[in-house]
DNA sequence: TATGAATGAGGATTCATTCAT
DNA sequence: GATGAATGAATCCTCATTCAT
């Protein structure tokens, strides 16, 4: 029971500080962030952060991985509870919305923060990103093979032009002073997302 | 006729100091760059940087506006020629992907250097994105009227989704080691974009 | 009885932990050096250190204070033992050079990281140096009595020579990757301090 | 005429960095010794020591190498302008003892913070003192041909004997708080060493 | 205009030590 | 006694910018 009351101690103090940085990484922006602030935040020492985290990088790093992975966890769950690629699309699309939505400091952190540079922006591009857009074109590939979507583009175009325009979306958001809720415009972008995939009006399917 | 000589030498000086700029921030990052290299590549002592430009803040904010004014009178150019505004569109997501897939560093500094803080992704997304926007809202509300484009989404929705859609694809391109020409994408792109934004099938004009 | 238990496994592990630290303040130096890398090596936790010494330089003065009583008592018990204050002085520098010659991680210790500061290297100096070289003093001033000895020089002189003569050897042997035993030098240092201490050639005894 | 005014600038600004540093060294230790300390002393601003030296190491050592040229350069005109082995041994030794002596600050940097750590005592042993004890091992090696030095010990045990006589009379004197000058030892210890290398007193030359 | 030497603010990180368990 | 997680003080160095020449 010891174990369990230290460990559970102990990744929740770990959570603490991750949050405190999101927090911070956000107010201030990654650079400016000091990690006497993060620590301040998250109350506990400076020395602390360094017990659960390498680093400042390994903190922002941190961020991403803790969270990208229960996203794309649960787009692969959305994806497997229905059949039709045109609902999949959907859900996974508004998922991506709802996430972000619903944490404007997580968002802010991940539309801004972790690119601030190629490194990073490359770290997220063949890490999230890249695992994100493979599931986009799998239902894209299905549907084009089902006939709901059309198959005379890549789907690694569409895929990502469907990335595009929503990660598009979130970053509006994530500048915009007082914003609506971002999932408010969930309907619009899929409408047109799904519009451009459909099937070449002439196209026939086999 | 001194005088011209004397404005033309300087603002070839510039112009090279701006160019020098493009490529270490390129080379290097925002962050990594060093004023020094910049002089050092522009053929001039640190000092003169600053008979140019402000800082090196003003450096990066110089490329952004020296290029992009050069683009939306471009882009405005391209409308003004067509009539049918799904050629409009065309034209100017061709000139976008055109323009930054026939200089990399640029894009890079674009795509990446331009956004590495709020402040600065919030100054683009206020300049001169908010100007490609209107643009792009202006061509699609007229195509709506023209019945040539949808009318259920708001136009302001729709441009964005573009922009964004076309926007990732040179940021994936930028960060490719060795991509394919970024204008090579150009059609496939424009395929989607257009579809999506074809007014819905049982859709009547008037 | 249990006591005797007790303080027996007390002063074993008191003996592991500064052996450990003899060991990796050799390897690391003492700044380098870790109270950790002390702690893991001696097979204690880091807390239970400070349940047997101060701090960290505790530990180091008492490597010195564990090793110079002993060894100044040992050659104490040298002098006793013969008359001819040259054989004397053999057996002290020889003693000095056989006791540091087989532990070369404790040579290290005293012959560099006690002398990391000037606070330090003036407290060897004031403490076991300074007992050294008063056994010195007496053994060439019994010496220069018996005539043994020169006489013209003031005995303090003629024992930091010796010291200073000796102690060169062992810096130089410790610095040395793949040295020859230290005490193999033994016979060409003494023959010169001896010599050195010879009565001047026409100086007569009187 | 400008450039000989910038270059005498310049290194009278270099000069009295490192007189700082000598001073802040031997007054604080060299841990202790903060970088703003130095330049403070040396009235310049932090950042200017790094025009001068790559950092804090750099600084220990350009003192250690902007002395050390200037005494063996000196100890060897010292050779050259007499033959006599005995001679040559006793100006340099008189030398080292005279050009310690008279900048007490500069020797506690010799003595002490060069030594800190066995990196840096191996740089000095390996630099500035082997080259000492080549000088020395020439002039005993010329002696024992010349018949007046003994020849049955290796001159590099003697080279080494006599270094470590003269550099812990410096030693003492350094860590001595109102010592009497050192060069007044100068006539001991040289007596000492003298004799030391004696011809054995049976000894024949040839 | 051009130069480039000088300026000085600013923060991540380490690790000896403590003390609640 | 033993543990080891938590503490927090303390500083070197970089580099954008200035300004005397």
């Amino acid at each position: 029971m010891q174990r369990v009351t230290e460990s559970t101690s102990k990744s929740r103090r770990r959570r603490d500080i991750v949050r405190a940085a999101i927090d911070i990484f956000a107010e201030r922006g990654y650079f400016a962030a000091r990690m006497h602030d993060v620590a301040e935040r998250a109350g506990v020492a400076d020395g602390t952060l360094y017990l659960y985290f390498k680093g400042k990088e390994d903190l922002l790093v941190s961020i991403l991985e803790g969270h990208a992975d229960d996203f794309l966890a649960r787009a692969r769950r959305d994806i497997a509870v229905v059949d039709d690629p045109r609902e999949q699309l959907r859900r996974v699309v508004e998922r991506h919305l709802v996430s972000l939505g619903r944490d404007r400091a997580l968002a802010q952190v991940f539309q801004i923060e972790l690119r601030h540079s190629r490194r990073f922006l490359r770290r997220v591009a063949r890490g999230t990103v890249a695992q994100y857009l493979r599931l986009l074109v799998e239902v894209i590939a299905a549907g084009s093979t089902a006939g709901v979507f059309r198959a005379d583009v890549p789907p690694e175009v569409a895929a990502r032009v469907v990335f595009g325009a929503v990660d598009e979306m979130v970053t509006a958001w994530v500048l915009t002073a007082r914003p609506r809720p971002l999932a408010a415009q969930a309907n619009a972008v899929l409408a047109l997302v799904l519009q451009a995939l459909e099937p070449a009006r002439g196209e026939t399917h086999g």
